[in-house]
DNA sequence: TGTACATTTCGATTTAGATCGATATAATAA
DNA sequence: TTATTATATCGATCTAAATCGAAATGTACA
């Protein structure tokens, strides 16, 4: 998980998912209600992040196998969105260990 | 200073630095009363770790550099302890940001 | 002063990470 | 079924990190 976060790139993506409707369009995110709420479909964080899309593609796998993130498909679309979870249990394993 | 926890010598460099007398030899790091308690000297770490000292002498100007260690000359040996200040504000703004 | 030892710096090599474009796969829509 | 769009995977290339041994620097001491 510390690899994840030592790229710039992939903390940033992070950063942006805490508040996926500041940082991305109203067609990107998935809103309240849905059955995956915050999630941010692939594209639109490959044209935020100014790399390319297959590039971002890996990143987000790779977040998501470390726990920083976690992934639902729907339809054609990929929607990523924090784990929460998997991001605090990371935190207290930090604070406790550095 | 992520980039500097992401390789593991180092990490574990940092681990080893809690408690210096568990880890190192009674030569090896500064005792109580001294003015630079649980200082380690260089020589002392490379061997721990199992790299070539030249590797390891990098390593440690790097996480100094970045805040995570504090070094002071004594004699002709170099000691490192953790720099606690740095770790916590790391810490602090870690738990914040991410 | 010159020898011994600790540390740092340097140059070279190997490995891992970043990045791209092209292609493959998956799902939708005509 | 075929064309379109979204995502994932693949192969290639370029850059950064890891790592070593050798040489340079710094310090102590005979």
């Amino acid at each position: 998980m510390i690899k994840a976060l030592s790229n710039e790139t992939r903390f940033r993506i992070l950063e942006w998912l805490k508040e996926p409707e500041k940082h991305f369009g109203a067609l990107a995110y998935m809103h309240q209600g849905c059955d995956f709420e915050g999630g941010v479909c692939v594209g639109a964080i490959a044209e935020k992040s100014e790399l390319a899309q297959s590039v971002v593609s890996g990143y987000l796998v790779k977040m998501q196998k470390s726990g920083l993130l976690e992934s639902k498909r729907h339809g054609q679309f990929t929607y990523y969105r924090r784990n929460e979870d998997g991001i605090n249990a990371f935190k207290e394993s930090f604070l406790k260990e550095l």
